[in-house]
DNA sequence: ATGAAAGCGCTAACAA
DNA sequence: TTGTTAGCGCTTTCAT
């Protein structure tokens, strides 16, 4: 900017007025400070500009399990949509659901001065991001509430979908429904839990915990599960998937058994439809939006109090769910 | 900082010492100064510290064209793997596949002073990256080569790849096959037709325009283009499709005609194996990784000539380019 | 309409 | 072992 400065035969003011745009400079003086800037090919150093003006680096952190996890890559996409419309960049970090990770992403984001965070948080505590709220940095909860404090969260009603996924399979017929999530300790797979559970309670049928296999991680282990799920004495008629990784793994092992049991699974995924794929799903691209617009909302100085957003899911039969075997459309 | 040393009583940079680990601070001084930080909850401003450092602001720049497609969402997250083992975040964008935004992103990034670039370019002239690069900013080049500048890049053997795939369909059979594509302005189709057209030759067959629809951008774009072909007086009794989006097309077309044509997409995706889609792929971890190693190696200092990276794409035969139409294992 | 000086939070270079 | 000074590239405040 100084070269500028000099090559245009200004003071450094005047540069940094016509770069932002400022008015009070005439426009023979303005031109040729133009003409100086594309000689130089001189770019405003938003680093420099930030430090000086304090708040506002125009970047904005994202914390996701995975981006290639096709449900969180919708997400990172929409709030990267939104930001982008707003003048912001993104730095997308993905913690592999271990809090340690997580934290140490929050960490290299807030010591770059992200403006705000959005964070779909890994299970476990999170008292220690109270403290950072506390100290002004606005944190947007997805997918999953905070645990330890109070901020804005977009969710989905797991537990009604969970109950809507099994009650579908109990409409239609299915007796001995299976689920197949990961820990419990997830927020999410808690509720879906949850939801089956009052579905099947609801229906007057018991809920056996040797159906119950909450522990996989990934598509591998859910179709491990459903391996043993088949050898039991009295195996299961359907199966409950609590998330996308879920249901491609118990599609796999069902395929690989030839097993022709119900299936519903929680989150849509791409050619859901062509499997036949009956699944409960929540718009990750919604989640992210609505997100984005929380934040922003409060880097513009919302400062009303914290809100939680709940989007419901909806359910889309697509044959898997419905006994009778369905050529899809 | 200011604040720390203050209660710490010890001065600015004796703070700095021991944020930075550095040697020549007492034992006991450091206890102090590391209280205060606690206290604080102090963060180093990395903003301010890559300012008086000149260079590395530990940030990289990734620019692709929409996280939310898988075969982009790969190449971020092994990306961001890299980027995060170097002590570095990453700043991701989607440009569509639009030239104005790639531009608009870039300067984005560079703005922000990132200490490198990752671009899967959109189709044009990249001439005006020259120009940065010149200055001194290290990029590197995904999935298709820079045009208009010599650069690192890691590339498929798209050429050979589309060989491959329609040599496949021709062993087993097919006669008419037809190809699709998005338009022939993107450096991979054009080289994907290459080879498409080069195994006809070969094969003696002749090169039928009417086969080829390079004009969809999207899935449905692609299936339209499905549906045309399947109303031609002597329609194709095989398809070879460009890429991921357009393989998802085809065979919700196909599905839908009841056609069952051949199939040989290009790209791996996700279930491809129940749907037992035959496919030629290169791996989308390997070349965000390998770009990654690359990009790393020059802001190292690394100053050899730019080199071309290519990797040999695989066919998987699954069952849709067979002819035979087996059910998968 | 333009410029000079101070300072954002940090580190490099040099004292003490 | 510790502190002082200067300055990274910019914007703010106050002059001119």
């Amino acid at each position: 900017m100084r070269d500028v400065a000099e090559i245009a035969g200004v003071s450094l003011k005047t540069v940094s007025r016509v770069v932002n745009t400022e008015a009070g400079v005439r426009p023979a003086t303005a031109e040729r400070v133009d003409a100086a800037i594309r000689q130089l090919g001189f770019r405003r150093n938003e680093l420099a500009r930030s430090l000086r003006h304090g708040r506002a680096s125009a970047t904005v952190g994202l914390v996701i399990g995975d981006v290639a996890n096709p449900f969180y890559a919708s997400i990172a996409r929409a709030v990267e949509t939104r930001a982008r419309s707003g003048g912001s960049v993104l730095i997308t970090g993905s913690s592999d659901e271990v809090g340690s990770q997580e934290r140490e992403l929050v960490g290299m984001l807030l010591t770059r001065r992200v403006d705000g965070l959005l964070v779909v948080p890994a299970a476990g505590d999170h008292g220690w991001l109270a403290e950072e709220v506390r100290r002004g940095v606005h944190i947007v909860f997805l997918d999953r509430p905070p645990h330890g404090l109070v901020a804005d969260s977009v969710v989905f009603d797991n537990v009604g979908g969970g109950r809507r996924a099994v009650r579908h399979l109990l409409a239609h017929g299915y007796q001995r429904i299976a689920i197949i999530g990961d820990a419990p300790s997830v927020h999410t797979i808690r509720e879906r839990y949850d939801g089956y559970a009052a579905a099947l309670k609801e229906a007057g049928l018991p809920v056996d915990p040797r159906l119950a296999r909450l522990s996989p991680h990934d598509a591998e282990g859910a179709a491990r599960a459903v391996r043993e799920l088949l050898t039991l004495p009295e195996p299961p008629d359907a199966v409950f998937a609590c998330n996308n990784r879920m249901t491609v793994g118990v599609l796999h092992a069902l395929r690989a058994a030839r097993a022709p049991l119900g299936l519903v699974g929680f989150d849509d995924f791409e050619l859901a439809d062509l499997l036949g794929v009956t699944v409960v799903s929540g718009s990750a691209v919604e989640m992210g939006g609505r997100g984005a617009d929380l934040l922003f909302a409060r880097l513009g100085g919302d400062d009303r109090p914290a809100r939680r957003i709940v989007l419901s899911p909806t359910l889309v039969a697509r044959g898997s769910g419905e006994r009778v075997s369905e050529e899809p459309a």
